[in-house]
DNA sequence: TCCTCTCATCTAAACGATTAGAACTGCCAC
DNA sequence: GTGGCAGTTCTAATCGTTTAGATGAGAGGA
């Protein structure tokens, strides 16, 4: 059925390594008059090389795997854009799956993509797991992880410096006037959302009274919970820096639902800059995590062997409604 | 580096073909003294089969290219969801690639994927494109579109009926009170979005005043730039059904910015139904899409080369408040 | 004329898995 | 003892590309 390198030599009288060395502009050169009779066959024909063939020979399938926690999470799908687009600068193609938050189901994944031969795996790991990158280590496999790397492990880690951001989103609510503020973390945090509570920690306790540490797992439905049981008990703080979008997210919706004013009587901030964030209402003021320049990273890791620099800039902050700010 | 069959062959003093006979329960049977030695000598050297290796011989890879308008609208990254999880029952693996509304990006996902011998290719189309799967037609790959087909074509489409629920929301916005219902639409809409305007259209008509179209872009911002001037304008509907999710929180959060309530002075549904309607502010009431249904009979219409049954559910409507409902 | 050198092209061996066909072992019946 | 048969296992071709080594044609120098 489909067309291959040798009917493409047959058709143009001349044979197998020369249309191949026409295709790639190949390793040896081809005389014009031959290189034209090699092209026009080819067009008629219809040929498409067949990467699975190149691949088996070359040793490399120009396939890159990606294992999400969650691409329906708005933080995690904007982040495999920019993944895509940096392994589209590099002709790579991507193969994507979703671990839905289980270490088993990662580890599954990662098995999958290996036997498939991947060029390099990139992992946006979910709390808990166990180093996964170590098979594609094993495997001989290159391997990042992005924004999250479960335990400490052979794979490098691709992460924004949230430190100067979260100082930066606690001198922002202090201009508001806030003097206690609040964060609402994950339920055991790790990770960059660990840097996050750290920062705000730091900075936050650095003067005025003693701030308060909220917990709730990674999820709008979560954070609405737990918002309407603060509210109802009266403990809602009135300044709050929420550790991802989905949980600001989340607060939002039980503060409306209860009626409570944003950010009137609550100022909220969140730490990921999704595009979702910009059309809430009211629109959250975040931290905006540099997603393109990670990926780029991570994907400059796999493919061109580069050093994990350490220059990433650090999220740096849109101040939008919901902190108090008029835009 | 990696280990091959023939390295499993030599450490179990057999050949290739009785590991391989081993390794797929394959076409002939092998002594069990025999298989217990293949057994061990994998396991000791770590083999792992090279996915590649049996594409390039079986000349079926396992994988399905999923070409998507935009992975991070969550109706289509939804969708990318039970797509995968279709897959995953049948062992096959998703390269996913993002067009961006582009007709000629989703040309070019659609020739890369064919080139990497993809056994399927499933098109979340965008508006306005060629008839993409022509090329996989022409190159003898199954495909099918999903949601919406750009042109008629040869490639069959999945998507659910719209008319029901489409007008079952008209009855529920009745019921509420509401004799004037507006629609939301495209800007030039086609496939499902017309059938959903269709709908609306005869169900809104056929009892009271003439009802209002209104049309912007798919996007959170196009449709809160038109809600702000219909609010500044005075002329904004007091009950309102747009085509998307998305364009329903774009004007949720242009209602909130102008401070007009919702449901109050505007019930609002929509026709999507993503895990996000139900965490925003408030809690958006729609029609919710059969998308693991349609994932399902799309990958079955490539892989088990099963006939397009007719037999899909339609979407049905969940209520929540801003419809009106208290829920 | 013969040798060398360059340029263009062809031949054929990989890559790793699958699987027909051949080959070898015992075993039983005649 | 020979033929046949079943049960195992081996050999080798195949998928489509890539590419090193062999081949051949022509130009130029001696």
């Amino acid at each position: 059925m489909a067309v291959t390198l040798a009917d493409v030599a047959r058709r143009s009288g001349t044979s197998t390594a020369v249309v191949s060395y026409v295709m790639n502009n190949g390793p040896r050169p081809v005389a014009p008059a031959t290189r034209e009779r090699v092209l026009a066959a080819a067009a008629e024909l219809g040929y498409r090389p067949n990467r699975i063939a190149r691949a088996l020979r070359a040793g490399t399938t120009g396939v890159v795997g990606l294992v999400l926690a969650d691409a329906s999470n708005p933080y995690f799908a904007a982040l495999a854009r920019s993944v895509e687009r940096a392994l589209e600068r590099r002709d790579t193609l991507m193969m994507t799956g979703n671990a839905g938050y289980l270490p088993g189901r990662q580890q599954h994944m990662v098995e999958r993509f290996l036997a498939a031969q991947v060029d390099g795996l990139i992992v946006v790991s979910a709390d808990g797991g166990a180093d996964v990158a170590a098979q594609a280590v094993a495997a001989g496999v290159p391997s990042a992880y992005v924004h999250h790397r479960p335990v400490p492990g052979q794979a490098p880690l691709v992460s924004a410096d949230n430190d100067v951001a979260v100082r930066a989103a606690v001198e922002h609510l202090r201009g508001h006037g806030h003097r206690r503020i609040a964060f609402l973390s994950g339920p055991h945090d790790a990770g960059p959302v660990a840097e996050r509570r750290d920062a705000w920690q730091r900075a936050a306790s650095s003067s005025g009274p003693e701030p308060l540490l909220l917990r709730c797992d990674y999820s709008r439905e979560a954070a609405a919970r737990l918002t309407a049981e603060l509210i109802a008990g009266g403990t809602m703080p009135r300044a709050l820096i929420a550790a991802t979008d989905e949980q600001a997210i989340g607060v939002l919706a039980a503060a409306s639902a209860a009626g409570l004013p944003i950010p009137g009587r609550l100022a909220l901030m969140s730490c990921d800059g999704t595009p979702d964030s910009a059309y809430t209402a009211p629109a959250l003021s975040v931290m905006e995590q540099p997603l393109d320049a990670m990926a780029e990273q991570a994907v400059a890791l796999l493919l061109d062997r580069a050093p994990a620099s350490a220059s990433l800039p650090a999220a740096h902050l849109v101040a939008r409604r919901s902190c108090g700010c008029d835009a």
